[in-house]
DNA sequence: CCCTGGCACTCACCGTGTTCGAGTGCCAGA
DNA sequence: TCTGGCACTCGAACACGGTGAGTGCCAGGG
């Protein structure tokens, strides 16, 4: 196990780091920091620390960067969350609560989270699968066309086609119309299909096809994964990056573009509070150089769905942690009150 | 009036240029292009075109590069529109027909766009303003509480909460569905505030409040402008855009996120063909080195909104104004057949 | 046993100097 | 009006040496 001293050694050099973006030196590290010891000995322990893995040196005779590893070991033991300052939070909470609908709340998120972490932000739309149905409704476009809209609680509407097997009358929609609702109303998603396979029966033969069509495009929309989107924004942020651009930035623009990517990296966040990935964590190769720092959000106790940034493996933890945190609960807060 | 072989002289160069990304010497341009004159020639020829402002030098010494102005002359008067090819238009069928929906329209466009151009893609939404309604919704969420939900003809779906001042009852609501949609479907967004202002008269004294709070917001709906969305993608592409990365790529990406920069950029072109806004013509100081070609599209004969792509003025405008101008047919033809 | 100061070594970085060559402008002649 | 020739310019590429930050190792002291 690393000695006390070490670990500060290591605290050191990923704040100096990340401070400065260049490889950091034994003599610079005392001198900034009082560590109290002489720059010799921190040598010592930086050697140690470089044949545990957690710094290198990019060529021989420079200053020591933290690992991947080294970062890992960073955010979990040696760095807590940044909380927001006072003035900090009132920002926040400011600047989402002139949002006007799930749209606009989405944006306004991204924008503020790209503002706040000076890096790219990523907000997953509240997940249909686990949010509950305020309403659906039907209308008919056609004898045999009816669009199929779906109301969900936290304010977001899908809308489908759906093309009847049989021209299909007024009376039989504003039938359906009214049964479907009194049964799901208020329901949650997963819930719903067991709560309507027995609808077609309650209608004449005639009917019983298109029911059916209607009920299993409303499935299919409740299920459908491929559907979940997100907004991005911040990505000028990229430009801070580093040095050899063109080759740093642009898997990751590539890899932002790639939703099923961003969805898979949300999504692997299981922990409830903030996750962070670093580096070589991340499964996708265009993000080996950057770090996700993400967390779930949602009206009630319960997660709806992700939010986080994106930025270079060198960043801000505590800082960009206490700012997603903080993101998510504000949002949080305002869909519980929409 | 320039002579017809410098006009030649100048194509060749923007042509070299475009292809090879460096300034080109008269050596070269006699060697590739088979123009029957020598060198020298060429540059007494190149001289002229300097002095007209069309090409410039970056330093002395070096090779000439277009200027805008000498790539306003190449697209106006030297270079046509190059068609697509067929299998390209095929692929583009193709690419577009799988689309379920206006959102996944759009966002299929954008990936072709991007695709086919090797550049930033910007499409912006069938614009509410220009469309016609195919149906109200009015829901009752709460005594006192009604969604209403727009659907337009080119699929969009715009949904907005009213508090109403005076609860209102279900009865009064159907009936307020049925008037409205009466009047207003199948007619077009500007016609109308016209067509429903003299409808409260028909509803009960307690009611007319609520009915013109519910009309209001519709009409709001309809007109807010800054309501048009669009989407982007193939930002990777600004990689390939030159070698002084941070400062050619950075304020391109800030452009990018401000909606309404590139809203007004589309927005400005005016022509029924396509449109080329080319460096300094643009606006928006960071859009100063790239050049923009759009052009609007629809499902009639009429445009409904625009699409274009942002790329280095460095082009091959000819290819890029093809593409657009080929995605913009089909997208038109998609939203015409749903 | 750990810390410290000293020392030799390494190597990226920087400024200088030099060469090389593509490209130019100009001019006299066809 | 075009062409070949010629001197000139100036950036790119390369080599070179000095500088300095940083390292590893070692012997001595608390």
């Amino acid at each position: 196990m690393l000695s006390e001293r070490r670990l500060k050694v290591l605290r050191a050099i990923v704040q100096d780091y990340v401070g400065t973006e260049e490889p950091v030196g034994s003599k610079a590290l005392t001198e900034r920091h009082h560590l109290g010891v002489s720059p010799a000995t921190v040598r010592n322990d930086m050697a140690a620390l470089e044949d545990e893995g957690f710094i290198a040196q990019p060529h021989t005779s420079a200053g020591r960067i933290p690992t991947d590893k080294g970062y890992r070991l960073f955010v979990d033991k040696l760095a807590g969350v940044k909380p927001m300052t006072a003035p900090e939070r009132r920002a926040i909470q400011n600047f989402l609560e002139g949002a006007v609908d799930l749209d606009d709340v989405v944006a306004r998120t991204v924008r503020l989270l790209a503002q706040l972490t000076r890096q790219v932000a990523v907000v997953q739309y509240p997940s249909l699968t686990r949010s509950t149905v305020r309403h659906v409704e039907l209308l008919s476009l056609a004898p045999a066309r009816v669009m199929l809209v779906l109301i969900t609680d936290t304010g977001r509407v899908e809308q489908r086609m759906v093309d009847c097997p049989a021209p299909f009358g007024e009376a039989s929609l504003a039938d359906l119309r009214a049964r479907l609702n009194s049964r799901v109303a208020g329901r949650r998603f997963a819930d719903v299909p067991g709560l309507v396979e027995d609808l077609p029966e309650a209608f004449e033969a005639e009917d019983r096809g298109t029911v059916s069509t209607v009920l299993s495009t409303l499935l299919e929309t409740l299920v459908e994964e491929n559907e979940e989107r997100l907004m991005i924004g911040g990505t000028a942020n990229l430009t801070r990056f580093g040095h050899d651009f063109p080759l740093t930035i642009r898997p990751v623009l590539e890899a932002l573009e790639e939703q099923v990517v961003l969805l898979k990296l949300l999504g692997e966040a299981k922990d409830p509070g903030v996750t962070v990935r670093i580096g070589h964590e991340n499964a996708h190769e265009g993000l080996n150089s950057t770090s996700v720092v993400s967390v779930g959000y949602g009206s009630g106790g319960e997660a709806v769905a992700k939010l986080g940034v994106v930025g270079p493996t060198r960043m801000d933890y505590p800082g960009t942690m206490g700012a997603v945190r903080a993101v998510a609960r504000y949002v949080g807060q305002i869909l519980a009150e929409s």
